[in-house]
DNA sequence: TGTACATCAGTGAACGCGCGTTCACTGATGTAC
DNA sequence: TGTACATCAGTGAACGCGCGTTCACTGATGTAC
């Protein structure tokens, strides 16, 4: 799938936003501190995207199809089960570590009120795939489960991010606790 | 413990802070609202606060106050183990169900920059506490495990939030995770 | 008991600033004839 | 090949508004003598 937005200054727009997310934080990414970044006027802005919320929008689901991306290379083909739902977790965690910007996504994207709408259908579609996992698995309850498992996969990414780097320990923890620990180390 | 702010007009302006919260979320949750709310008029926000960033953290504490106070209340003299990790979160969730604010404290918060320095201490508190009984429990990083424990908690807070109503499935669901679902429900 | 003064919560108009948004204009590129 | 016109990304000054913060002033209560 090809990027959502494909004029170059779109893309410097988009680049420089995640930039200044990494730095700032999403509350502080202005429109003034994304184009000075960007290297264009001001105006220039309103040119590619509507407003403000078109434009987090933008950046939120280039983020999280990034993501999604790396996910689906990883479990494809795979039966819903105890493999399917770590290897899909420990792309999630991988491509976390990998992005940019991802910090503030996780941070700050719920509460942003232009993409929290946005936010819930992402966290939904993992959910729903991990659903089917424990499903598999014979949890009961297996929507709260998925829900919970992703709640935790996201705290175990900003604790790599916080962190700078891989951290085992609290990935052994997460395999741990959705008891996938059997299996040797990926 | 008395409460940090004694005056009437402080509490009233905590109180309606809460209210705003509840209605509007944090960012929304602006000077002017609360005033208006607690019916006084703006400078009398200054005879009491600092500062937006004082007043947020007041709110914080009040907040976090209550939820400990009736956490410490439900694991009083208990070991480190099962029974103080599963009571104290039950101790979290039902009082996240009945204090008002708490959605946008534990939506939000992280992301005011304000309070994110008091939210991460707060939650440090309960994760250090859990962390002991991971370790009585026998786990391998119990520190890992306190932190994702936690965020869990958090999350099924906010699932049940949502619902407006205490979610047993939800809370099956933390209890099989961590493995205390042997005992009968409390 | 009465007068003068200090203290302090409370008031609300005014200020300043940051930030999203607009708009009239420019310059380059493409198309018609 | 040259001229006229349309299209469209790009520009940046200006605008408006929301919101945190300030400040000179008021009025009530308490204290000294």
């Amino acid at each position: 799938m090809p990027p959502a937005t494909t004029h170059p200054t779109s893309e410097a727009l988009v680049a420089a936003g995640i930039d200044v997310a990494e730095e700032l934080g999403l509350s502080r990414m202005t429109i003034d501190a994304v184009v000075e970044r960007a290297g264009v006027a001001k105006g220039t802005f309103y040119v590619h995207f509507r407003d403000r919320a078109a434009y987090l929008l933008a950046l939120h689901r280039r983020f999280h199809d990034e993501l999604r991306i790396g996910i689906a290379a990883a479990i494809d083909g795979l039966p819903p089960g105890a493999s399917r739902l770590r290897l899909g977790a420990e792309a999630y965690l991988d491509g976390c570590l990998a992005a940019r910007g991802v910090k503030a996504l996780l941070l700050e994207a719920r509460s942003e009120r232009a993409i929290r709408e946005e936010v819930r259908r992402s966290d939904a579609r993992f959910s729903a795939d991990a659903e089917g996992c424990f499903e598999a698995l014979g949890y009961g309850d297996a929507s709260a489960s998925a829900r919970l498992f992703v709640a935790m996969t996201a705290e175990a990414a900003l604790a790599e991010l916080e962190s700078g780097k891989r951290r085992d320990d609290v990935r052994r923890a997460l395999w741990r606790l959705v008891r996938l620990n059997e299996e040797e180390e990926v």
